[in-house]
Parts: structure tokens; sequence; C-alpha cells
DNA sequence: CTGTTAGCGCCTTCAG
DNA sequence: CTGAAGGCGCTAACAG
């Protein structure tokens, strides 16, 4: 039923090697002969399995990339961008979506990607366990994240810098009370981003010798939703912050939908800076920090690529991105420059 | 180096059969001699390679994904609802962006998932010429869109039910001249969302004895930019419309934000209606049609699933989705009752 | 330049 | 209940 390499050497009158090679543009056969074996197999409408190939050739032309979300902005963004350079050159993609704690282990139980890809791209910040088993399949391994774990090629962002231009902005603004949205106390700690951006929040803070209040502190999820809620609660505390620095901005959106719902004005009542420069982060005005997203992705599955290319070559450890503070409408001065 | 399935079976003094029967919980394998193979396959760190037990059980266990985009919203969101389904039964997931002209070509040319995945689900509406390849395949088809295809389980919603919702709503705040942003005349013939969309909304307007006007018509080429340029066309008309009515929720917030840009306020001076319900719809106050998402995709999973567990049985040919109708703060009657 | 011979790692008969 | 043999579809040596 389904049309094999042999069919192909029978129709062509040659052997399933020649067609292997000339199909594949090997050396080592006629021009006449390439040419009548493409034109059978395009006939017969022949296209070599890959599962058979990778199994005898030990390269299956496919990439893994294990992801938390495919549906948030900023993990689709990656996809994508990576997708289309591994297509370009060729390469197939197996996605992962390991965001439940069960999915999660089901892969790392069975790594159903064993044998069945060339290279492995997380986006889940694998923690010491996890990362040893990617380790043992043996294969190039990438990750996008804020910093470096030894095995793999890392690309990410600074994400210390990024955040001390949002809060150094609303400092400069003559904000003394900085509300944070971010992850609890609870958020797994292989999980660097949201501690690194959390620390150089309280640096920031340090440095301008305001005192830490962790009434305005609260967890948002690193959703929209989370991000309402979190704000909500800010809104209730003793006194509520006249600024709030959102880790993300899908947090920050969820902050401003909680702003309107308590009738309070952006930015005259409260400012808000977000984090990632999502593509709808233009629409509401959000001021934010920019980060590459795209290029990230991009630029981790071009390392990988590489790798696979030139085995021995070297591989820099880590690539890092440019932030970029983007100024809209969501920030402003305090309106009591006295309150505090 | 990489532990295969002969490894196992000389560690447990079995033979490869019995591994294979044990490990794949076939009956035919004593609880004892099971047991102890499960022992040795874990601590040997053993998984079966997919790709070999696929070339010899013509089962790949793995599903393809066609999509044009993975990283906006509607298909982000239909692929990690499938891909959740898909991993709950076993099955992997082969992620195909064909989204650029050319990376469609190259598909559809080699056809890359030929004895590669059991079941197709995809995003894209295929041509007449790319649905008769993938029917070629001879595996369990899913698509996903407004309308029904031969020889492919649909999923999708009643487009011109949706877009009746939305224009009615409009008609009966009282605009009569009611801009439309959807696709240009460019847009393909087998898409047929935006002509569902354009349908209904000519329809709706006729029935209401409002004439048609190609002015205040656009394309917002789906993107939330093309959105926005196309409501700055919209404004340039020689009579702009009160109310606009855009065939996707990131075609209104770009809309929204040309409006913002023109210091018009919204519904003040303009309504505005999307389509999606897309996540922010909420965080920006868009009136909208709602239609379930994620469902969509979790549904053509598991019909697809379902036809491979039980091949003769029946499938329906079309599952419709319900569209419902959201209130929010983007429409309000028009400023000048009397001004058309 | 081309064909033959061996597998790749696994599953599926078919014997026992 | 278990093992041996054969083959899935293809590629990689090795001969000619």
């Amino acid at each position: 039923m389904t049309v094999s390499i042999t069919d192909v050497a029978k129709a062509a009158g040659v052997s399933a090697s020649t067609v292997s090679r000339a199909l594949r543009g090997r050396p080592g056969v006629s021009d006449a002969v390439r040419e009548r074996i493409s034109r059978v197999a395009s006939s017969l409408g022949y296209t070599a399995s890959r599962n058979a190939a990778g199994l005898a050739s030990r390269r299956t032309l496919t990439f893994g990339v294990l992801t938390p979300y495919v549906g948030r902005w900023f993990f689709g963004q990656i996809i994508d961008s990576a997708e289309r350079v591994l297509s370009e050159a060729g390469y197939d993609l197996l996605l992962y979506n390991v965001g439940s704690e069960e999915a999660r282990e089901r892969f790392f139980a069975d790594l159903p990607v064993r044998k069945r890809v060339d290279a492995l791209l997380t986006l889940v910040v694998p923690t010491e366990e996890e990362a040893a088993a990617l380790r043992g399949l043996g294969i190039p391994l990438g990750l996008i994240v804020g910093g470096a774990r030894p095995g793999f090629v890392t690309v990410g962002i600074d994400d210390r810098a990024g955040t001390r231009l949002a809060v150094r902005h609303l400092l400069n603004l003559g904000h003394r009370r900085i509300g944070l949205i971010g992850t609890g106390p609870t958020a797994p700690m292989h999980w660097t981003t949201p501690i690194e951006r959390r620390l150089a929040y309280l640096e920031l803070l340090a440095e301008a010798g305001i005192e830490y209040d962790p009434e305005i502190e609260a967890d948002g999820e690193f959703t929209v939703e989370g991000g309402e809620r979190a704000m909500t609660r800010l809104l209730a505390a003793s006194r509520p912050p006249t600024a709030v620095f959102a880790q993300s901005d899908e947090m920050a959106m969820g902050a401003l939908r909680a702003l309107r719902r308590h009738r309070l004005r952006v930015p005259r009542d409260v400012s808000v800076v977000g984090f990632d420069d999502h593509q709808l982060a233009e629409v509401v005005g959000l001021t934010t920090v920019a980060q590459p997203v795209a290029a990230q992705g991009a630029e981790a599955a071009a390392l990988l690529l590489e790798q696979l290319r030139n085995p021995g070559g070297e591989v820099p450890e880590y690539v890092g991105m440019p932030v970029r503070f983007v100024l809209r409408d969501t920030t402003g001065p305090p309106r009591d420059l006295d309150r505090d």
C-alpha cells in the first residue's frame, strides 16, 4: 500500500541503495540514473520514511522541544521561531508540553525522546535530577532562561539588568512605595527568572534607602488572572503602593484590570511597569522592559544545529540577549509626592 | 552506548521477545519474569525506541499537527489543548508550522509525516489539492475550522451565527454605519472563516435595510498591527463608521489602539466588537463573541484518537461548538443618533 | 558508478 | 509461557 524504496528500485530497474543515494543527492550516481530515479519516485509519490532512515543512519533529523506552556505568548513565540529555523534546516519538531506536574513526571520517567531526536531544546528549567537525565541522552541540549546550566547551551537575558531598568524608572519618577508582583515563596528554586527579578528589585530598594515591605509583594502566578488577584491584594495593604513592578506583562495586564475595577486611574493613582514587551503591551500602553523573545528561540535552535553539524566545535555556554526599557503610558509621578 | 532491548534481554536472562511483551504489558509472560524484566529495564534506564517500535508495529504513537502559526493566541490554545489529550493517551506530537508559503510548499512536496504519524490534525485549511495529498496518507485526518471537508473529521463553530450576534448587538444599539475589519479580497478562498463572517455581516446589513459601503471595510490581516492600520483607514473614510465589527479580537485590539491614537473615545465615539474572546479581551474590556478554543483542539484530538482505537467506527463528519456573545465596555449607542 | 550484504531496534508470527 | 526467525524501510559499508 504505502510505497517503499524497493518499489522505486524495481520500477527504476536499480537497487535500493542506488535509489537511496540518488534521492539524497549523494555522489556516486550517474546523472542519467539519478534523474530517472527522481522521476520514478515522484510519479510513485515516494518519500523516504524518516523513522526508518533514522534507524539506519542514527540521525533522526528531529528536534525535541520541551515546554511548560504552548498557549502563553512567551513560549508560543519561542516555539514558533525555533520551528522556523529548524524546518528551514530540514528538521522536524517533536513537541512535549510538560506544564502539569503529572506530564512532567511522565516525560522524565519515560524520556520518550530517547533515540528519537538529535537534539533537545527545553523551555522548562530542569531540576538537577532532570538535567542529569537529559544529559544521559547524549545529545546536544539547549535551554532558554536567564542563567546558564552546565551541559546546556543556554540563551537568555539579564533579568537583573532588566528589572533595574524598570524599578529605577519608578524611583526616578519619585515613587517610594513600589509593589512587586512575581511568584510567591512556593516558586520552584530551579526556575531562576522570578528569583533574579525579585533580588534586583530588593537591591534597588536598598540602594534607594527604601525599606522592603512584604505587604506590598504578591504572587501573580505569571498569568493575567493571577496578576489581577495579586494587585487586588496589594490594594488592600494598610499602605498601598503608588507604583507596581510586575515581573511579566501578562501579570501587569491583570494588575491594570484590577485597578480599573477599583476605579483607580493609571498612572494618576498607580503606575504599572511590566516585563517582556508582550505583543499587546502596546495596545494597552503598558510601560515595560522588552526582551527579544523570538530571537532567543531562533538563536538556541541555530546553536544546536551548529553543534550537530560540527560536533567537535566550540559552543558558547551562554548567549545573553539585550533588554530595553520601553516607556509608554502606564507610568507617571506619584500623585501625592509628600504622601510617603 | 544506548541500551537496547537485547541488552535488557541478556541482563534478565530472557529473550528479546519476552522483554518486549513484558514491558508493553502484553499477556503471555509470567508475573515473576515480568517483574524481573521491569526491574532490570529500569535499572538499565531502558526505554523502547519509538521509531524502531513504529517500524515494526506500523503504529508510531505519534500525531502530526499542521498549523499556520504557533505564536498566535488562537493556534497556541488549540495546540496546547490537543497536546494534552494526546500525551495523556501516550501519543507524541510532531509539529509543523506551515505559515509561510514556502514552508507550506515544502511540507506538501515532501509530506515528511508520511509513515511517521498515525493521524494528522490540521489547523490550516487545505486546498483541494492539498487535501487530496493528505487523504493519500491513508490515516485519520482532522481539521479545525468553520466548515466541514470531506475525508476530515472537522471541528468548528458557526461563524455566521457568531457574527450575527456581534452585528445585531451594534444594530440594536442604534448604529447604522458599521465598519468591517476582516481580510481583504486577496484572502485565499479555502480559508472560509473570513468569508463566512463577512457574508453574515452583509446579510444583517441587508436585513436592516442598510446599504453596504465598501469604504468602511478594510483588511486587518488578522493581526493587531493589521487591525490598527485597517481602523486608521476606516477613520479616513468620507463618512467614518460609528461602530466596527472586527473579525478577530486581535484585530479589534489593533482598532482600539488606532482609536486611542486618534484621540477617539470608546465607546463614546466609536464602538468596537471583536470575535474569539481572547485571553486579554477582558483586560481591555472588549465586547466580543466567545468561542471555545481549547475545547476544539481537545475534541478534535479525541475524535482522531477514537478513530485510531476503533478504525471501523462511525465518526461524525462535523462537530459544531457553541458561540456566545460577551458584553463588555467597548460598545455603546452612537453619539449622534440623528447623524445618519 | 552500482549492487550486495548487514544491520539499526523493535515487534510479530510461529513453534515449542 | 517462552524463544527463534523474519521483517518493518532504510542506510552504510564493502565489493565489484
